[in-house]
RNA sequence: GCCCGAGUGGUGGAAUGGUAGACACGCAGGACUUAAAAUCCUGUGACCUUUAUCGGUUGUGCGGGUUCAAGUCCCGCCUCGGGUACCA
C-alpha cells in the first residue's frame, strides 16, 4: 500500500482545499443553537516586502490552536485575519523605486495570503479587511470625525458631542471648565465671539484637535522623522541634521482618558507586566504645582556658581504693623494708597518712606513681585467698602466678562481688571485727589500695555452703584475682545478666592539668615510708614524725570561687588538718562531680548519685572526647603525671556545644542551633564531665598510643566547636576546613620524632615500633605494629579496613510461632510515633500474641497488637510470591523457588535504595550462613550508572544588576503566578518556549503578565494542572534519549511520551541524530532503489512492511562496557553503507545481529536481514514476520566537533610506514622542517620519525605 | 537613564517551595541493510572513585538571606531582549 508513508505535501493541500470549499471556519453572526460566541484575534500584520518570516506565525499558530480547540468544545468561533496595510516601509520603498505603494502593498498582501494559506490556519477569510482599502478607511475617517466632533465632559466623565459644549458655552460660558490656553469667558462673550474665536475655543476641547507639538524635523529631507530614524542628531537616511521643532499637528486627546485607561486595567485578564507597562506609561503621580516668581532684578552676584542667598538685611521686623481701621471694618482707600501702587510713594514729605525705601532697595528688590502678590491678596481679603460693593456686582462674569481683582499689571496692583477686554477699573480713595499727576502716569503706563483705565470714586460706587455698573458695561461692550496668551498661572494666583488666615504661615528663617516672609509683609503693608518695602520711590523719581527704571537692565556686568544688590536707582538713572521711555517692559524686551521683542504677545505687554512665574510640578513638596535651583527645559517658553544679557549668548548656544539632541539621548546619557545658568533668580515661596534658574537638557519640555525644582540632596539627577556645576546640596530629610549626603543623595520617601521650618520633625508622608496644604493656603500652587501620558500625535507628514477629512476655510479647520467620505487618497507625482516643505499631499492637483461637491481641483474650493493619519489609526478599531466586515452603511451593525462584544482572546506582541494596545483601548472607550459600541475594553484576555529572532551567519575574511577562514582557523589573524545568506549554510551544523556560496550571485567576489576549512574538511561559520530582517540575510521563510517538513510540523515545532511568551532565536535544529513524531503517529495506524488498520478491541489499563493522562495534560495546557509542554505530552503519548503496540480505535481516535488543533492536516487525513466524514474540526473534545489515572501505590523520594537518598514504595493510603516507620527502617536511611538523632520527620502526602537529623 | 521581561547541560527547553535537567535536537555506541536513507535500541550536566558495578561531590548568571527543603521566595549586582511617544 502506497499510503503507509506520511506524505505531508499532498495531505496538506487536500485539506486546505477542503476547508475552503466547505467554509469550515465561517463564523455566523447570530446564536446558532446552544453555541456561545468566542472571538479569537491576532495581531494585525503589516504586509512587509520581506514576506512572512517564521516569527510571524508564532502567535497565529497559538491563536489557531485556541480557535480550533474552542470549536471542539462547542463555541461559535470568530477568527478573522486582515492587513494593516498603510505604513512607512511601503512609502520608503516607493520613494526609492518610484513604485506606487498601493501596488507594492497589493503584491505583498498576495504573498502574505499565499504563505498564510500554506500553514493551515482556520481563518474566516470572508471577513478580511485592509486598512488601505477606501471601504475600510471610510470608517476610520468617520471615526476621526466623531473624535473631532466630541469633547470630554469632566462632569459626566465621558466624551460627548461638541454640541453639548456649545450649548453649555451659550448658557454659562466657560464656567467650570479649564479653558486651557485662553481666558475664561461668559455666555454673553461667547455669543459675541467671531466664528474664528469660537472655533479656536472649541479646538481646545475637541478630542481630535490641532496643536503644537515637538517633532524631529529634518530640513534637508523636508520631513519629520521617528526617533529611530535619527542617529546622533542626524537622519539615518542621508545623514542630514535633524532638529527638535515645534509644529502644528493633529493630536488625539488621549489624556482625557488617562484615569479610565488606568482604572479599567483591573478588569482585563492580561499579564501583570503588560498592565504595569501601561500603568507606568500613563504615569499617574500625585503632587503639587509650585509657582516660583522671578525676582524683578537679575541677581547681581554675577558670574560663578549662579548661587546667591538673600543675605542682605531686610529689616522686616522693624516694620510697624498698623491695624485695620477698626471703626467700620473696611480697609480705607487712603490706607493703602501708598501701598497698592508704588508711584504713590513719590511723596516728598514722606521721608520716612523714602529712607526705608532705600533700605529696602538694597535688600528686597528681589522680593518685589512676591510682595505685590501678597499685598494684592491682603487687599482682597480686606477690601474697602466701595471695592467690596463693586466686586459683588462684577464677579462671576456678572457683566458677561471675567474680572479679576487686585490684579498685578506691570508693577501696579490695579483694583479690577478684565483681561479679555483689556479694561481696568480703578477705585479712587480721597488721596487720589492729591495725586492726579501720578494717576495720569499710571494710566498712561497701563494704556501702553493696551489697557483702558476708567476710574470711579468711592462715594460714586457706594451711592450710585447702578450707574457705575452700567458705565462699566458700556465700556465693555465698546471694547474689542482680545485673546491675550496669558499663562493662566500668572493670573490665577490673584484670582483665587480663598479666604484664608495667613498668620499660620509665619516663617522664621533659620541660621540667622534673613527671611522675607511674604505673609508678614502683607500686614506690614497696611502701615503707611513701613509699607514701602520695595523700590518704588526710586522708580517714581526716575519716571518723573522721564527715566526708565528698568530693573532688568541692571546687568550683572555693571555691578561691582559692593553694589551688587542694587537695582540701585542711582545707577539706573544714570544709565538711562535721556531715554525717555516710560514703558519699562518694552524696554526690557528691547534691551534684553532683541530677537523676541517683536513677538509682542499680550503676555509680554503685561509682564512686569518679576512678573514671570515658573510653575513646577513636584511629587516631593516635603523637600521644598531643600530646593537649591530650578531647571527649565531648553524649550521652555520663558528661557530666553528671563535670561540676562551677559548669559544670553551662552544660553542661546545651549538651546541650539539642545535642539540637535533627541529626547532619547537626553534621557539616556545621564552621565553627560550639560546646562547653563540663565542669570535669573526666583524667590523661594517660603524661605524667600533667591534661587538661580538654570536650563538643562535633562528636563524635557513635554513632561509636567517643563520645569523642575531641583533638590540635589534627595534626587539623583538633581544631585548629579548640582555636583557638576557646584550648586549647593541642602539636606532636609534625615538619611540613615552614616549616609554622606555630599556623596550620594537620599531618595527614599522616608525619614524625618529637618531644616524646613514648619515641616520640621514630620515624616516624609506627613510633610507632603502638610506642605500641599500650605502651598494651597498661600496660593503658591495647587495639589494636583499629573500624568506622564501625553496626547497622541495624529498627523504625519507622509503620503501612505488615511487622509484626514478636514478642510480649511479662513484658516479654520472644518470637517469634511460625512456624505463625502471616504476621502480618497489622491494621486501624486512623487512621494516626497513639496519644494516648499509641505507634505506629499501638497503635490496633489485635485485636493481642494467644496462643501457641496466634495473633492475638487485646486483653486475650486478650500484647501484640504495635507498630513495623513499615523499607522495606529486603522489598527485602533479593526477588531470591531471584523464583526461585520462588509457592512457598506455602518462601521459595523449594532447587532453584530452586541453579539460578539469584545475580543475574548487576543494574541499580540508585548512590544505594542504602549502603542497599539493603549490606543485601541482609548478608541474603544470613546466609541463606548458616544454609544456606538457596548464594551469598554477591546481585549478581554491577552497572550503576548515573544519575538522570534534570527541567527545571522558570518564568515571570516583574512584582512588583505584572498582567504576565507573557518571559525576555528582564525587564530590570531586579523580578519573581518562577512555576512552570509542562510541559504548557503547548513543551519543545523553551522557548516558553510562551499559549492553553494561559489555559485550564489551575492558572493561572486569570493568564488576564487581560498576556503580554509577545519581539519575534518568542514567550514564552520560564526553565528550571532539579531532581529530577523531581510537586510541581515537571516530571514527564515516558512514556505521552505512547509515544503520540506509540512505545515503540521512547522506548527508543532514553533510551539515546541519553548514558552510562547519568550523571545528566542529561530533555529531549525530540532525540527527533525517533531517531524519524526508525526511519522510515528502515522505508523500507529498501519500494521506490519503497511495496511491501514485499527483494532476494535477494548483498550487495556495502560493504554487508557496513557490516553487520559494526555487528555488531561493537553486540555489544561491549552487552557493555560502552555503549548510547548503539550507537544511534549503528545510525544510521550505516542512513544508509549508505540511501546504498547497500541492500534485500538478507542485510543487512537480521541488522540486525533486532541492533536487536531496542533496538526490539523494529518489529523483530518487519519480521521477520514478512520471512516469519518465531514472533517474533524467540529468533533466533540474527548472527555477526561480521572478513574484511569488512580494508582494503588505511591513511590516517595526520601531525602535526608534535604538531599534525596532513597526511594520507598508504599500503598497510596499510607499515613504519616506508617511511612515514618518504613522509612526509618530503610537500610539506606539508616546508613545516613548513623550516629545522629532524628530531629524532625517531614511527610508531604503524595510528594516527599524529608528526614532531618 | 527609566519601565517590563529573561538568564537551567553542547542546543531548544521541563520542573503547584518537595527526586533539577521531562520531552526533543545534537553527539557516541549498537541493531537492521551489500550500502545509504528510514526505523529501532542503549548511553549522554560536570567532577571524583571504580576493571565494571556500587557510590560520592558538585551543579539552575554572580553575591548574600529566609526555609526541614530554593531554579522557584527576599535583598544587592551582572548580562541579554523589548519599549521609551512618527517602525509596525
Amino acid at each position: 500500500m502506497g499510503d503507509s508513508n506520511y506524505k505531508h505535501e499532498e495531505i496538506e493541500k487536500k485539506w486546505q482545499k477542503f476547508w475552503q470549499e466547505n467554509q469550515s471556519f465561517k463564523a455566523e453572526n447570530e446564536k446558532s443553537g446552544t453555541k456561545e460566541p468566542f472571538y479569537v484575534l491576532d495581531m494585525f500584520p503589516y504586509p512587509s516586502g520581506a514576506g512572512l518570516h517564521v516569527g510571524h506565525p508564532l502567535g497565529y499558530i497559538a491563536s489557531d490552536i485556541v480557535a480550533r480547540y474552542k470549536r471542539h468544545v462547542g463555541y461559535n468561533v470568530l477568527h478573522p485575519m486582515g492587513y494593516d496595510s498603510f505604513g512607512l516601509p511601503a512609502e520608503q520603498y516607493a520613494i526609492q523605486t518610484g513604485q506606487h505603494p498601493a501596488k507594492t502593498t497589493e503584491q505583498n498582501i498576495a504573498r502574505y495570503r499565499e504563505q498564510l494559506d500554506k500553514i493551515g490556519f482556520s481563518f474566516d477569510w470572508d471577513r478580511e479587511v485592509r486598512t488601505s482599502d477606501p471601504e475600510y478607511y471610510n470608517w476610520t475617517q468617520y471615526i476621526f470625525l466623531l473624535f473631532f466632533n466630541s469633547w470630554y465632559n469632566p462632569d459626566s466623565n465621558k466624551a460627548e458631542n461638541i454640541q453639548t459644549l456649545i450649548s453649555r458655552f451659550e448658557s454659562k460660558g466657560s464656567e467650570g471648565l479649564d479653558t486651557k490656553n485662553s481666558e475664561p469667558f461668559s455666555a454673553q462673550q461667547w455669543k459675541g465671539f467671531s466664528e474664528k474665536q469660537k472655533q479656536d475655543t472649541l479646538m481646545n476641547f475637541r478630542l481630535a484637535y490641532l496643536s503644537e507639538a515637538f517633532v524631529n524635523w529634518c530640513p534637508a529631507l523636508g520631513t519629520v522623522l521617528a526617533n529611530d530614524e535619527v542617529k546622533d542628531g542626524l537622519s539615518e537616511r542621508g545623514g542630514y541634521p535633524v532638529e527638535r521643532k515645534k509644529m502644528k499637528q493633529w493630536s488625539m486627546r488621549i489624556t482625557a482618558y488617562a484615569d479610565r485607561l488606568l482604572q479599567d486595567l483591573e478588569d482585563v485578564d492580561w499579564n501583570e507586566n503588560i498592565k504595569e507597562i501601561q500603568r507606568n506609561w500613563i504615569g499617574k503621580s500625585e503632587g503639587t504645582g509650585v509657582r516660583y516668581h522671578l525676582t524683578p532684578n537679575p541677581s547681581p552676584q554675577g558670574e560663578g556658581d549662579g548661587w546667591r542667598t538673600t543675605s542682605k538685611d531686610v529689616n522686616g521686623d522693624s516694620r510697624n504693623e498698623k491695624k485695620l481701621d477698626e471703626g467700620n471694618g473696611w480697609r480705607t482707600k487712603s490706607e493703602d494708597s501708598e501701598g497698592d501702587s508704588y508711584e504713590n510713594r513719590n511723596d516728598e514729605d514722606n521721608n520716612v518712606v523714602n529712607e526705608i525705601d532705600h533700605n529696602q532697595f538694597y535688600t528686597t528688590d528681589g522680593q518685589l513681585w512676591n510682595i505685590l502678590i501678597e499685598k494684592a491678596k491682603s487687599m482682597r481679603t480686606n477690601p474697602t467698602k466701595a471695592e467690596w460693593i463693586l466686586w459683588q456686582n462684577i464677579r462671576n462674569c456678572a457683566l458677561g466678562h471675567k474680572f479679576r481683582r487686585q490684579h498685578i499689571i506691570d508693577r501696579f496692583i490695579v483694583d479690577f481688571a478684565c483681561l479679555s477686554k483689556m479694561l481696568v477699573v480703578e477705585v479712587d480713595g480721597d488721596i487720589h485727589d492729591l495725586q492726579k499727576e501720578e494717576d495720569e502716569i499710571r494710566s498712561s503706563i497701563l494704556s501702553k500695555h493696551g489697557f483702558k483705565v476708567i476710574r470711579f470714586r468711592n462715594e460714586e460706587i457706594i451711592n450710585q452703584t447702578n450707574k457705575v455698573i452700567s458705565q462699566i458695561k458700556q465700556e465693555l461692550e465698546s471694547l474689542p475682545t482680545s485673546y491675550p496668551n496669558i499663562q493662566s498661572h500668572n493670573t490665577r494666583i490673584i484670582v483665587s478666592e480663598k479666604k484664608e488666615n495667613y498668620s499660620k504661615n509665619e516663617i522664621n528663617s533659620e541660621k540667622g539668615e534673613q527671611n522675607i516672609n511674604p505673609i508678614k509683609t502683607d500686614n506690614s503693608y497696611t502701615s503707611p510708614n513701613t509699607q514701602d518695602s520695595s523700590s518704588p520711590t526710586n522708580e517714581i523719581n526716575s519716571e518723573k524725570g522721564g527715566q526708565n527704571i528698568n530693573p532688568l537692565k541692571t546687568d550683572n556686568s555693571h555691578l561691582t561687588p559692593n553694589t551688587q544688590d542694587s537695582s540701585s536707582p542711582t545707577n539706573e538713572i544714570n544709565l538711562e538718562k535721556g531715554e525717555q521711555n516710560i514703558n519699562p517692559i518694552k524696554s526690557d524686551n528691547s534691551h534684553l531680548t532683541p530677537k523676541t521683542q517683536d513677538s509682542s504677545s499680550p503676555l509680554s505687554l503685561r509682564r512686569g519685572a518679576g512678573g514671570e512665574v515658573i510653575e513646577v510640578f513636584t511629587t516631593r513638596p516635603d523637600t521644598l526647603f531643600g530646593v537649591s535651583y530650578l531647571t527649565l527645559a531648553p524649550e521652555h517658553d520663558l528661557v530666553l525671556k528671563i535670561t540676562t544679557p551677559d548669559r544670553r549668548s551662552k544660553v542661546e548656544a545651549y538651546i541650539e545644542y539642545a535642539k540637535s539632541r533627541s529626547e532619547r539621548d537626553r534621557q539616556t546619557e545621564v552621565k553627560k551633564i550639560t546646562g547653563e545658568f540663565t542669570g535669573a533668580y526666583v524667590t523661594h515661596p517660603f524661605s524667600g531665598e533667591e534661587i538661580p534658574v538654570w536650563v538643562g537638557e535633562y528636563v524635557l519640555a513635554g513632561y509636567g510643566t517643563g520645569a523642575v525644582m531641583a533638590v540635589p540632596a534627595h534626587d539623583e539627577r538633581d544631585f548629579a547636576f548640582a555636583k557638576h556645576f557646584g550648586l549647593p546640596i541642602k539636606q532636609v530629610i534625615e538619611a540613615p546613620e552614616g549616609w554622606d549626603i555630599n556623596k550620594e543623595p537620599w531618595c527614599e520617601k522616608q525619614g524625618k524632615v529637618f531644616n524646613s521650618d514648619f515641616l520640621n520633625g514630620l515624616e516624609v508622608k506627613e510633610a507632603i500633605s502638610r506642605m500641599i496644604e500650605e502651598i494651597e493656603a498661600s496660593y503658591i500652587g495647587e495639589g494636583k494629579t499629573n500624568y506622564r501620558l501625553r496626547d497622541a500625535v495624529f498627523g504625519r507628514q507622509r503620503y501612505w496613510g488615511e487622509p484626514i477629512p478636514v478642510y480649511y476655510k479662513d484658516g479654520i479647520a472644518y470637517p469634511v461632510a460625512e456624505k463625502h467620505l471616504p476621502l480618497i487618497l489622491p494621486e501624486v507625482d512623487k512621494f516626497l515633500p513639496t519644494e516648499s516643505g509641505e507634505p506629499p499631499l501638497g503635490r496633489a492637483g485635485n485636493w481642494n474641497y467644496n462643501p457641496d461637491k466634495g473633492v475638487v481641483a485646486n483653486g475650486d474650493g478650500y484647501p484640504l488637510e495635507l498630513t495623513t493619519m499615523p499607522g495606529w489609526a486603522g489598527s485602533s478599531w479593526y477588531f470591531f470591523r471584523y464583526m461585520d466586515a462588509k457592512n457598506p452603511t455602518e462601521f459595523a451593525d449594532r447587532n453584530a457588535l452586541d453579539y460578539w462584544k469584545n475580543v475574548d482572546f487576543y494574541v499580540g506582541g508585548a512590544e505594542h504595550a504602549t502603542g497599539h494596545l493603549l490606543y485601541s483601548r482609548f478608541w474603544t472607550k470613546f466609541l463606548f462613550d458616544i454609544g456606538l459600541v457596548g464594551v469598554k475594553e477591546p481585549f478581554k484576555k491577552m497572550l503576548n508572544q515573544g519575538m522570534i529572532l534570527g541567527e545571522s551567519a558570518f564568515i571570516y575574511r583574512a584582512d588583505g588576503e584572498n582567504k576565507l577562514l573557518s571559525k576555528n582557523q582564525v587564530h590570531n589573524k586579523k580578519t573581518h566578518l562577512i555576512r552570509v545568506d542562510l541559504s548557503v549554510i547548513d543551519d543545523a551544523h553551522n557548516e558553510l556549503n562551499i559549492e553553494k556560496i561559489k555559485k550564489h550571485p551575492l558572493y561572486q567576489d569570493y568564488k576564487d578565494f581560498e576556503f580554509v576549512t577545519e581539519s575534518n574538511g568542514k567550514f564552520i561559520v560564526e553565528r550571532e542572534v539579531e532581529k530577523m530582517s531581510k537586510s541581515k540575510y537571516n530571514v527564515v521563510n516558512p514556505d521552505d519549511i512547509c515544503h520540506e517538513y509540512g505545515a503540521d510540523t512547522l506548527r508543532m515545532y514553533e510551539m515546541f520551541l519553548g514558552p510562547i511568551e519568550d523571545a528566542k532565536p529561530w533555529s531549525t535544529k530540532g525540527i527533525e524530532g517533531v517531524y519524526k513524531f508525526l511519522r510515528k503517529l502515522w505508523r500507529l495506524f498501519y500494521n506490519e503489512q503497511e495496511e491501514f488498520y485499527l483494532s476494535e478491541e477494548k483498550p487495556n489499563e495502560k493504554e487508557f492511562k496513557t490516553l487520559h493522562k494526555t487528555i488531561k495534560k493537553v486540555t489544561s495546557d491549552i487552557e493555560s496557553l502552555s503549548f510547548n509542554t503539550s507537544v511534549s505530552a503528545f510525544m510521550i503519548c505516542v512513544n508509549e503507545l508505540q511501546e504498547l503496540k497500541c492500534n485500538k480505535r478507542q485510543v487512537l481516535e480521541p488522540l486525533l481529536i486532541l492533536l487536531s488543533p496542533f496538526a490539523p492536516h494529518i489529523c483530518e487525513e487519519l480521521w477520514e481514514k478512520c471512516r469519518h466524514h465531514g472533517g474533524i474540526s467540529k468533533v466533540t473534545w474527548p472527555e477526561f476520566k480521572e478513574e484511569y489515572l488512580t494508582e494503588s501505590n505511591i513511590t516517595y523520594p526520601i531525602s535526608v537533610n534535604g538531599k534525596t537518598r532513597a526511594q520507598i514504595t508504599v500503598p497510596a493510603t499510607a499515613g504519616k506514622d506508617e511511612v515514618e516507620k518504613l522509612v526509618l527502617a530503610n537500610e539506606i536511611v539508616q546508613k545516613w542517620m548513623e550516629g545522629k538523632t532524628l530531629k524532625k520527620f517531614i511527610f508531604v502526602p503524595g510528594k516527599i519525605v524529608n528526614v532531618v537529623v
